[in-house]
DNA sequence: CCGCGGAGTGTTTTT
DNA sequence: CACTCCGCGG
């Protein structure tokens, strides 16, 4: 029996020793939340309570399966914790208490490409597009309509804050708003925002509310500072009964505002539970002294003040994390690449091993150079697999089984037959009943086209439908019903069809393992599996696991032994979207601060001249947050990478299409003396 | 009315 | 580059 004071420091100790009571737990980076969270769940079960009042809330399903696979390593009980994302949490309780709330007991859960097809429709249907030219696309539409709800604003106070050109159009937007709620509740679907706002709503009803907390008496949010108002109203219902809450968070690290997050609700937290307890964790047990005082000296140069001064656990200084400079993207992913080459060769696994970015394209250089030599890699964040046109082709078969009333995997469907355009498939789609069952649409709605061109088409999608839902069969053998129809449409519509046939294979290995198509559906939209790799495969050896690239937002909460971080630029990190309002500054600053903290014991700091790209400006300065003295006084090198170049490798450069600058950036050069 | 090809546009981060 | 929008030929 482990014994937890061995395991822990006297905060640490203090905070897992917690029963009952709200507490909020400060955590600076690396100082073992993780930890905390882990060993609270082993000492609430020591105390006999049951691990299925236990409600564990992250950020990401990656995060708390983390959490309780270690927990369950002390204690096999802790397997029984339930846990999630906000969302998969308010899907599965949804699905739950539906009929109760008055909706449809099985319902599709879109995207937000989905998401932003419907808002079209809806303000097509009411003529928002014929009146005005200037009116906003559908995806504006869509993050407006998304921000309201996430940020707890009225329409007209979004636009001012982040569209003040079409502040004309708030009444507009707001009745498209009502519309589009309208338009999925007849259709059974919910989109992201649905999920919180109805398991909000369902919440706010006094007896369900009773029943939902009496089943979960302990409740605990991870990354709470990263949870926007109605994720922490949602916290907040759930302990109304009890106040057993634990959140965990650290406010220096809240990089999801663009999401409405709001710093507010871990600092409020105190004041929404008078008698809460609060633990500050600021011994650091990942980073060597010489990365964590970088990281001091980034929280020093912040605009808002966080008290905090991470202090290292270790004993040694470490290496001082460096600084590199290449002429352009290409030099460096070569000499990223060959560097952690030379570290595996020393010794560091490549699992132990991570690049960090910005923004998804900026690794796309380093991608081809690991590719080059051979090295495996994961790429997390940035484009998803289930977002890829050929999966969600595939998927809108099935979700129509699932759910008959989706008119938007309908359409979708229906325009991938030939002959049939956005006109026809609407049409069709008139024909389609929203009441109507599967089974009829089939045997009615369709056979009316028959002497059309495209009927033969449509009779083939029938025959299809009727096969992968008939009764009595295995998600697997639907998916391979839906995907022998497919194929044919597949080779048609892409060239690359070979490649994504083998994603498709991929998928049915992953379907056959499902025994409800919605759960399969919903878990696609709301925890996407990354690309072929369902998970770490604990079976791999360490040696032969991959390493790690990764956007810094989908990086948080994670370590390694050594990390690159590339793409400081000014227009990189920070973003160039960021660049005119202070508070998105402050947020790309804490996203800085977030990545630096990741390396236990070595930190690569890189970036390259020439962010070419059509259509980009071209950044050259180095990232503001770098540029300060008492940040260059804590790296080392600062090295300017001008290697020599010979004739030969110019050739080479010109007919691989590189050049050192741009069409644009040489223009740009040229006319910076007038 | 479909579907193709060309022009034009705007590029983040995630559930 | 990738995506949308527009105009034209079939």
């Amino acid at each position: 029996m482990i014994e937890l004071k061995d395991k822990l420091n006297p905060a640490q100790l203090e905070a897992v020793s917690v029963i009952d009571g709200p507490v909020l737990v400060i955590a600076g980076a690396g100082s073992g939340k993780t930890r905390v969270i882990e060993y609270r769940v082993l000492n609430l079960i020591r105390h006999n309570i049951a691990p299925s009042s236990i409600l564990l809330l992250t950020f990401t399903r990656e995060a708390s399966r983390r959490m309780l696979s270690r927990a369950t390593q002390h204690d096999s009980r802790c397997e029984l914790v339930d846990g999630g994302t906000f969302h998969s949490f308010a899907y599965k309780t949804l699905k739950k208490y539906s009929r109760a709330m008055g909706m449809a007991e099985s319902f599709s859960v879109i995207d937000e490409n989905d998401a932003g097809e419907a808002i079209q429709r809806c303000a097509a249907s009411m003529g928002l597009f014929d009146k005005e030219k200037r009116f906003p696309k559908k995806d504006t539409l869509r993050a407006i309509l998304s921000g309201c709800i996430n940020r707890n604003l009225q329409v007209a106070a979004i636009l001012e804050k982040e569209y003040p050109d079409f502040i004309v159009y708030a009444p507009e937007i707001e009745q498209l708003g009502k519309k589009y709620a309208a338009y999925k509740l007849e259709r059974n679907l919910f989109d992201y925002d649905d999920l919180l706002i109805y398991l909000k709503l369902l919440l706010e009803n006094p007896r369900i509310r009773q029943r939902i907390s009496a089943r979960y008496r302990y409740v605990m949010v991870d990354e709470y500072q990263d949870t926007n108002k109605l994720q922490a109203d949602i916290a907040c219902l759930l302990a109304h009964g009890h106040n057993n809450i634990m959140v965990v968070g650290d406010d220096a690290q809240s990089i999801y505002g663009f999401r409405g997050a709001s710093h507010e609700n871990i600092m409020g937290f105190p004041t929404r539970f008078k008698e809460c307890k609060i633990i500050k964790l600021e011994e650091n047990y990942r980073s060597s002294q010489s990365i964590l005082d970088l990281a001091n000296s980034v929280l020093e140069n912040m605009r808002n003040k966080y008290s905090k001064c991470l202090v290292s656990a270790r004993k040694s200084s470490g290496d001082k994390p460096e600084m590199l400079f290449f002429n352009n993207a290409y030099n460096e992913a070569e000499w990223i690449a060959s560097k952690i080459k030379e570290l595996r060769d020393e010794g560091v696994h490549l699992c132990e091993q991570a690049v960090l970015f910005r923004s998804a394209y900026i690794s796309i250089p380093l991608q081809a150079e690991l590719s080059k030599r051979n090295i495996p890699y994961r790429v997390f964040g940035g484009l998803k697999f289930y977002e890829t046109a050929h999966v969600k082709d595939l998927l809108a078969h099935l979700r129509v089984i699932s759910n008959p009333k989706d008119e938007l995997s309908w359409l979708r469907i229906l325009m991938l037959i030939p002959g049939i355009g956005p006109k026809t498939a609407d049409k069709v789609m008139g024909g389609i009943s929203i009441n109507a069952r599967l089974g009829d649409i089939l045997d009615k709605s369709f056979s009316a086209y028959d002497k059309n061109k495209f009927g033969a088409g449509l009779g083939k999608l029938e025959s299809a439908l009727k096969s992968a839902s008939a009764k009595d069969i295995g998600v697997g053998e639907r998916f391979g019903a839906a995907l022998d129809y497919y194929i044919p449409l597949l080779k048609e519509k892409f060239d690359d069809w070979s490649l994504r046939l083998n994603d498709l294979e991929t998928l049915r290995q992953i379907a056959c393992r499902y025994d409800s198509l919605e759960q399969l559906l919903a878990d696609f939209t709301i925890e996407s599996p990354e690309a072929g790799v369902s998970r770490v495969d604990p079976g791999v050896p360490e040696d032969e696991r991959p390493l790690t690239l990764s956007t810094i937002h989908s990086a948080k909460g994670l370590e390694w032994d050594c990390v690159f971080v590339l793409g400081l630029a000014e227009g990189v990190l920070p973003v160039s979207f960021a660049l005119d309002d202070e508070s998105e500054i402050e947020e790309e600053h804490r996203l800085f601060y977030v990545a630096v903290t990741r390396p236990r014991n070595n930190l690569f700091l890189s970036l390259h001249h020439e962010a070419s790209r059509p259509g980009i400006s071209q950044f050259n300065r180095i990232c503001r947050f770098i540029d300060s003295p008492n940040i260059m006084a804590r790296l080392n090198n600062q090295a300017i990478f001008e290697p020599d170049i010979d004739d030969d490798e110019i050739e080479e450069w010109a007919g691989a299409g590189r050049s050192l600058y741009s069409k644009k950036s040489l223009l740009e050069r040229a006319s910076g003396y007038f």
